[in-house]
DNA sequence: GCCGTTTTCGGCCCGACTGTTTTCAGTCG
């Protein structure tokens, strides 16, 4: 139950609609509301209960009723009648590379192919080569499309994909002899994974160009090559595949292909919808009146064209980006970024020393760092006893001495134990001059247990920050069951920051969770979590992750001078001393 | 199925590449 649930119904609907050749625009509909559903920050079923439903762009009065029945019942009648008339095993076909819906559609009806296993049977046979409009090549692209998948060439995190695609850009420049290669898709939208990076660069003499893409060392296997467009694959550092396409475009339409191939596909679709209110046509080499081009060569003037301010490459996900503008003016950037409030040193697990991470700090430009080692319990991770952590701030003091320039603030990373206590006493936290306090064991307790742990740890007047509040690792474990709405709520209410955790494993706060914190006027932090000082690097994730959440520089703590800083978390701290009013 | 400043019907985003097609359909992004 719940949106997700919907939302896999409603695309599940999608697929098998296509499948027997339903309209086209009837399943893409059908798609349309999944992802709305799936977007909601709300129960679906709550919302409809409130009548807030019909209200929603893309729900219609069909849609409508569907979902009422879904609440009702648990059940949608077309969905059932549907899995009734087609193999269960037939949409996962459509996720291999070469197969569309009229394919898997004649597969089913010629060879009786249900699912994955049929299809295998039915290449090694002979008999899927029979099929008309089946030659060799066909055969040959959807067995290698299944051996692809088989693999487990998933999604990418974008911190993996991030410093390949540069270094890809940076070897076509040389080898192409290029001014600009640029990063477009999912990848410069900053989303937490990505399915293949899309890089574009403008060029008249697109086959050269091409020919030095694909000529590129770093390439295991050409998938296609024209005379615009070029793709590959590349192996990455977690030893996957990655495809990688390269458009060309003719320097005029630079602008126009890079909003186009930056997407997303559905808020490219808006601004169409824009463009063909004024009878003109928007297309990957620029907006145009017939003929006539009105504007392309960089982003900023179709946009401008089409009566918006510039969109950043993070908002563009079709969730509202369009009419709220307005909002635009405050987003967080990231030089607005003052400081990193949570690194490690060697105290505990991290590779360089505290002056270490103060120096590399100080070349990023920043004006303080803080080194929150873990604690006690963390024993897998060199966790101090509360005697290191006084030397350690005693340490802090002494480099601080010798260091201008920077300010290193005395922290800690500190457990909160399965009751919610924290792994260091208050006297010892106070001595603290920023308090991060995280979950580190008991991950998979129940809804109730790991929010309740989380809502004590607020209420003690030391912890500045909660760290990566819901715990998942992407690609490797979910998230904990934890009510992230209430936590919100309560963090609000305690003058407590929520973390977004960079490290691009992490990234947490996510996007959709930023978004409901800022509503609710609550503080976030970003920070690396570094354990080596290279880590540091990774703020530019927490800082897109962020971005995508509509983070306003005035919603983040570490935006500000050292001085505020130090201001914001002493108000928490003396409330407590003025009576407690943070007490629940 | 959804939607409306060409409105309650008739549209719905648009182009490149591939393969098997002899003029184009299917797939993809």
């Amino acid at each position: 139950m719940g949106n997700a649930d919907l939302a896999r119904i409603f695309n599940q609907v999608a697929d098998l609609l296509e499948i027997k050749g339903e309209d086209r625009f009837r399943v893409n509909s059908y798609r349309n509301v999944a992802r709305t559903i799936a977007d909601l920050e709300e129960d679906a079923c709550e919302l409809l209960a409130a009548g807030k439903l019909k209200d929603i762009r893309g729900i219609g009065k069909g849609t409508l009723e569907k979902i009422t029945q879904y609440c009702r019942e648990g059940r949608i009648d077309l969905h059932a009648e549907l899995l009734a008339s087609v193999p269960e095993g037939l949409p996962a076909l459509l996720k291999i590379p070469g197969l569309g819906p009229k394919k898997v559609q004649l597969m089913w009806e010629r060879l009786n192919v249900c699912c994955l296993e049929d299809l295998k049977a039915a290449i090694a046979s002979g008999a899927l080569a029979g099929l008309p409009g089946m030659g060799a090549k066909s055969v040959e692209r959807i067995r290698a499309g299944i051996e692809f998948l088989e693999r487990g060439a998933g999604r990418t995190p974008l911190g993996v994909a991030w410093p390949l695609a540069q270094g890809l850009a940076e070897a076509l420049k040389a080898a192409a002899g290029l001014d600009r290669v640029e990063i477009a898709g999912s990848l410069r939208r900053g989303r937490e994974t990505i399915g293949d990076v899309d890089l574009l660069c403008a060029s008249d003499d697109g086959p050269r160009v091409i020919e030095a893409f694909c000529d590129l060392p770093q390439v295991t296997r050409v998938l296609a090559r024209g005379d615009t467009k070029g793709s590959v694959l590349v192996r990455t550092e977690l030893g996957t595949e990655l495809q990688v396409d390269l458009r060309v475009v003719p320097p005029a339409s630079f602008g126009a292909a890079l909003a186009y191939f930056t997407g997303s596909k559905e808020h490219n679709i808006r601004l169409r919808e824009l463009a063909l209110r004024r009878k003109w046509r928007l297309n990957e080499y620029g907006l145009f009146e017939g003929d006539r081009l009105i504007a392309g060569q960089d982003e900023e003037s179709i946009y401008r064209a089409l009566g918006l301010c510039f969109i950043p490459p993070e908002l563009r996900e079709d969730r509202g980006e369009i009419e709220r503008t307005a909002e635009l003016a405050g987003l967080l950037d990231p030089a607005d970024i003052r400081g990193d409030l949570h690194v490690h040193s060697t105290y505990s697990d991290g590779a360089n020393t505290i002056r270490e991470m103060a120096l590399a700090a100080r070349r990023r430009g920043y004006a303080y760092i803080a080194i929150c080692d873990h604690s006690r319990s963390q024993v897998i991770a060199n966790g101090m006893p509360a005697e290191r952590l006084l030397e350690q701030i005693e340490e802090i003091r002494k480099v601080n001495r010798t260091l201008d320039g920077i300010t290193i603030l005395s922290g800690c990373e500190c457990d909160i134990l399965s009751d919610g206590r924290l792994d260091f006493p208050d006297e010892v936290l106070a001595r603290c001059d920023f308090v991060v306090a995280s979950i580190h064991s008991g991950l998979r307790g129940d809804r109730a247990t790991v929010t309740a742990r989380t809502l004590r740890a607020m209420q003690n007047p030391y912890v500045t920050a909660i760290g990566h509040p819901t715990g998942r690792k992407i690609g490797e474990r979910e998230a904990m069951d934890i009510d992230i709405e209430e936590v919100i709520r309560a963090a609000a209410r305690t003058h407590t920051a929520l973390e977004v955790n960079a490290s691009w494993q992490r990234l947490d706060l996510k996007d959709t969770h930023v978004e409901l914190a800022r509503a609710a006027g609550v503080r976030l932090t970003i920070n690396t979590d570094a354990h080596s000082a290279e880590q540091l690097g990774m703020m530019e994730y927490g800082v897109r992750t962020a971005r995508r959440g509509w983070a306003e520089k005035g919603s983040v703590v570490n935006t500000l001078e050292l001085d505020d800083l130090k201001a914001w978390i002493a108000v928490k701290r003396t409330g407590r001393q003025q009576g407690g009013r943070h007490e629940e």
